[in-house]
RNA sequence: CGGAGUAUAGCUCAGCCUGGUAGAGCGCUUGCUUCGGGAGCAAGAGGUCGUUGGUUCGAAUCCAGCUACUCCGACCA
């Protein structure tokens, strides 16, 4: 991508209504605008991020076995009166009249629709296990919404739903989507910390929240250090194996947000010198819930022994659009973001220091066209702006890697290559620095 | 929903107290000089001062209503 055809609207200066660092880093970086409380327009940068976020959180929900789907996001209010929720979910719920008088509502989630998906389809226990997900966008009609996407009121969620016969295989189930959160975190440069959670509204007997340490996170928690640096499962992980093993090393810890935490039991479990007390950001939050849908909406599979139950349910839910801001706030310095290179809108930077030198130019064509080719996430800055402004902007963007193209350089046969996170500036031919931006880059 | 603020140029803000017809910096346009860390000079463009009403000879300024946004609390991926 050439800068002179993209759309880029970065800004000097911090929008006063930001208080937190993602939301100004993401106002300034261009990759939001604000429509109204709580709702944002992803401008070109920022969809880019979350559609890579999308892409590997896609890939996880896959090997782990999870088949994709799409919902709706209004829906008719006969589902949610079945169910009950309909009255019980409150003023959180947007809900529209339309021309036809008829209950609507913009769906805040989708337990209702895709149990009325799997007991229009699904009758035999011979047709289990399935787990079905979507990613799409939800309204909840927060009382205050705040710290721009980090809690907005419209917001985009990855939520799987697993459909078991027994509850034992149902907890299988809840140990694939807690092995691949796991992996998903991992991939985006974050550690999350597995935290038992209060189940809420949604109800339910086993519940983890996914949370990422970050000094501005929203709630405290409490837990074993060990579990920070625990590796995850691994991309082998064989998702047909039993799981409790896995789950149960990776449960054993202290580990607990506010609402769960017991002191008590914290200084009698953890060592004084591996009690950490943070903050913390939820990305994800995983729930086992029985029958709680299936059976007041009467989605019943026929069993072995020919006798009709209810279907063990789950859900499990990402917040794609929130981990975009919390991977920023997990991630940035006094420059602007520093993106992993997973989730970076751009992976690579090409920058012309003199857009009118012609041999310049011809090093940053042959640079930009060769990473092109080699299927590198680059854009290539050939904007006649000047050197300071353009690197400031680039390094606010959060882009990982920068090869810089100037006069100097040229005429000694050498561009730089600055590397983001660490700050590091390395002379190397133009042909070494595609090299080792083709070499690295997992695309 | 309770409490507290804010609303003036694209952005950050001043002006309001003490009423007299709107400013700065950055950004934008044009030209020249520059060009390796957010350039300099010159000339420009850009605002029904959130909105409605009231007071007044006269309102960005004083008063009231409304709306939007932000912050603190209860709620949440």
């Amino acid at each position: 991508m050439r800068l002179s055809r993209y759309f880029l609207p970065a800004l000097r200066e911090t929008p006063s209504e930001a208080q937190i660092v993602s939301h100004q880093l993401m106002l300034r970086a261009g990759m939001i605008k604000q429509n109204g409380a709580g709702i944002y327009t992803w401008l070109p940068l920022g969809l880019r991020v979350l559609q890579k976020i999308e892409a590997i959180v896609r890939e996880e929900q896959e090997r782990a076995g999870a088949v994709e789907l799409l919902m709706p996001t209004i829906q008719q209010a006969e589902l949610w009166k079945e169910s009950g929720r309909y009255e019980a979910y409150g003023k959180e719920m947007l809900r529209i009249v339309d021309r036809h008088e008829r209950e609507m509502l913009f769906g805040p989630t989708n337990e209702e629709l895709i149990t009325d998906v799997f007991r229009s389809f699904v009758k035999s226990y011979k047709q289990l296990p399935l787990n079905l997900y979507h990613i799409q966008w939800k309204f909840r009609d927060e009382i205050r919404p705040r710290f721009g996407v980090m809690r907005g009121r419209e917001f985009l969620m990855k939520d799987a739903y697993s459909f078991d016969l027994t509850p034992d295989a149902a907890r299988q189930a809840y140990y694939r989507m807690f092995c691949a959160y796991l992996n998903t975190f991992s991939r985006m440069g974050l550690k999350a910390v597995p935290m038992r959670a209060d189940t809420g509204p949604i109800g339910g007997d086993l519940s983890h929240e996914f949370i990422i340490l970050a000094d501005t996170g929203e709630s405290a928690v409490f837990c074993d250090r060990e579990l920070v640096d625990m590796a995850p499962p691994g991309l082998d992980l064989d998702f047909q194996a039993d799981l409790k093993p896995e789950f149960d090393r990776r449960t054993a810890l202290y580990a607990a947000t506010e609402e769960m935490h017991d002191p008590a039991r914290f200084e009698r479990e953890v060592p004084e010198e591996r009690r950490l007390s943070a903050r913390g950001i939820e990305v994800g939050h995983i729930f086992y819930f029985g029958a709680k849908y299936s059976a007041p909406m009467r989605a019943h599979v026929t069993g072995p022994d020919g006798k009709d139950a209810p279907v063990e349910m789950g859900s499990y839910g990402v917040g794609v659009s929130r981990l975009a801001a919390a991977i920023i706030e997990a991630s940035h310095d006094e420059r602007g973001i520093i993106w992993p290179a997973a989730v970076a809108p751009f992976t690579a930077a090409v920058v012309s220091l003199r857009p009118d030198d012609a041999a310049v130019s011809a090093v940053c064509e042959s640079v930009y066209g060769a990473l092109l080719k080699a299927g590198v996430d680059v854009l290539y800055d050939d904007t006649p702006e000047r050197p300071g402004a353009k690197l400031s902007t680039l390094e606010l963007a959060g882009v990982p890697t920068l090869v810089v193209v100037g006069p100097k350089g040229v005429k000694a046969g050498v561009v730089e290559v600055r590397d983001r996170a660490t700050g590091s500036v390395v002379e190397m031919s133009a042909e070494a620095a595609i090299q080792s931006l083709v070499g690295t880059s997992g695309g």
